[in-house]
DNA sequence: AGGCACAATGTTAACGTACTCATTTTGGGT
DNA sequence: ACCCAAAATGAGTACGTTAACATTGTGCCT
């Protein structure tokens, strides 16, 4: 029943025509008041502002960027949502974006099926996106044959650097050589490693940096422990670690299990930090545990996600060449180190 | 120089028409394979789609939902990015979101500025979106007056409710009812609360919810205590209530505090649970504090963000009424609540 | 009064897609 | 060989917008 059209775009949606119809104007004239352009007479616009209001006009996106060729959209595709960290770099995202007045276009990929940028990209490439950052804390098996679709800037973050896109991420090999300056400035040789689980990503730089680190002072690296981020494993590790008469400082992957070794060596006898110093990573327990004293390292990840869009949009440009972002960690001294020369 | 168009899309961008006439074949015909239409001739579409590979079409989505007059997103407007709790909204947002083919095109509020749903409906309107979801932890002064967008559906992430709008929102009231049945059904009948900032609205409900437990049960409650979310402000909430010999049990508004107040009464001498209960809320600390023995009350964030979405869209269908969903909350029992009576 | 600059408004065309309908081709069955 | 149904393909059009251009209206200076 009724004026049914053909090809309808958002079923009952008002479009400019009609506002100019019910105003009495052109349409263009309408067009004019909803982009705020000059040359309108204040009698006209009033009466174009009252006809859009009375009929609830939206202004249809479709057709603006059919003209325009622009959407005003990043495209973030994430593959693990909730994971520590991205909290912070989808604020920076949504930051930078809305900053140059964009907004994100976010998809959460499937991380059951094998990560493929390739997949990422041909998902993406249909969204209305001018630029497009991906999220994948593991590495694809296509990383490296990977090639962007023309026409769309795609930004990385990952710590692997790509030769033909941007890549941005937090320095997950830089803040081991921090913690280890820090550590063996103050005497420390004996320095074990507690890591997160083997195919994580960012703890094997981070143990990466570790080893270097030590290998750059003439330090045999000890057999590194590893757990699964959580507490619960770290005191585990700090247990095992408790029998190590020799150690003098304990690097582990992230606070989480730094807490828990701290707790281990305790009850297990040995003082933090005067006989053990612990160091940790995140800096993810300010405000959560009372009396935080575990010296560990911070990631702006604002910055993170702030660089990964600023990147992908001056990607737009021609002549733009591929880079590899680091942001650097900053070293958050608290009470869990001590001289080990006394 | 060149062939400069005129209205031009995303500049460089290739269209149909261009696939078509590489591919020898009509616009139509391109359109058919691209959406994997039937009577297409397997050599034909080979063609196409090689043409397609070759030229590195991508398919137009102005052009597209013009056409279909839908978009295939929903809208987020986020007040508070960082904030506890929207990691796991924004996942189950991406997750109902995905399910249905749908993205989600977001958008950070500026929250230095007044809340205002008017200004986010505003601000969303005119982006790519069939449905939208508006969080924001604040109630806005136009809360009352909001009249949605007419013909954009309109959900709302919070505990109060809406004429027009369905609100959604983690049972933030009736978490205090199943922490107060726990507590009193073991006997506790002098239970303090320490709430969040007085301008939370989710303290002040968890608090209304405790006050109301409470005065079911004929009993009066203390005057409360307020912290600011963190640890340190726990500790120092538990430090004043190691003096108050009467109170057998304590109610902090999230897990944080109650583990600052468990390490303040156990600094003042007073054993948890054995003189003193303690109960939190979140479940924040799982993984990160090792051997966790707060009894607290956790919230399925994923299925918030789900419930939100889902609504949204079942909103774009005609004769839907809004209703007010909430998330009930799951009780974990660890070891800080002991029996009062002995 | 005449004319001229400029503001205000309208007209037309094009962006890329997908729908409807028309036309051509194909493949059997006789 | 012929015909007809069905498959394959093409032509035309409309979606809502904005840009370029055309036209009309207004006010000011000489």
């Amino acid at each position: 029943m009724g004026d049914e059209k053909d090809g309808r775009a958002a079923a009952g949606a008002v479009s400019m025509a009609q506002v100019a119809q019910v105003a009495g104007v052109s349409q263009q004239t309408v067009s004019r008041v909803a982009n705020g352009l000059p040359n309108v007479s204040e009698r006209t616009r009033e009466r174009v502002l009252l006809a859009m209001e009375e009929l609830g006009f939206r202004p249809n996106f479709a057709g603006r960027s059919l003209r325009s060729g622009r959407y005003n959209s990043v495209g973030l595709a994430l593959y693990n949502v909730e994971q520590f960290g991205n909290l912070g770099t989808i604020k920076g995202v949504l930051s930078a974006a809305g900053d140059v007045g964009c907004a994100v276009t976010t998809v959460e990929m499937d991380d059951r099926a094998p990560l493929s940028l390739a997949e990422a990209t041909r998902r993406m490439a249909g969204l209305p996106i001018d630029a497009l950052v991906i999220s994948m804390s593991l590495r694809s098996d296509d990383f490296e044959d990977f090639v962007p679709q023309p026409g769309l800037s795609t930004v990385l973050l990952t710590m692997y650097e790509h030769p033909r896109c941007t890549t941005v991420d937090s320095d997950q090999y830089g803040c081991s050589a921090v913690l280890m300056e820090h550590l063996a400035g103050r005497g420390h040789r004996e320095i074990r490693f507690v890591g997160g689980p083997a195919y994580s990503v960012d703890s094997s730089f981070r143990e990466a940096g570790w080893r270097d680190a030590l290998s750059a002072r003439g330090i045999d690296a000890a057999e590194p422990l590893r757990g699964d981020w959580t507490a619960d494993s770290g005191y585990e590790a700090g247990a095992a670690l408790a029998r190590d008469a020799t150690a003098t400082a304990v690097y582990a992957a992230n606070d989480q299990m730094a807490l828990g070794v701290v707790e281990a060596l305790r009850d297990a006898g040995r003082r933090v930090p005067e006989d053990v110093s612990v160091v940790g990573v995140d800096d993810s327990l300010r405000d959560t545990v009372p009396h935080v004293c575990l010296t560990t390292v911070r990631f702006d990840l604002v910055a993170r996600g702030r660089a990964a869009v600023e990147q992908a949009l001056l990607g737009t440009a021609p002549g733009y060449r591929p880079r590899a972002i680091r942001i650097p960690p900053t070293l958050v001294e608290r009470s869990s180190v001590a001289d080990a020369r006394r």
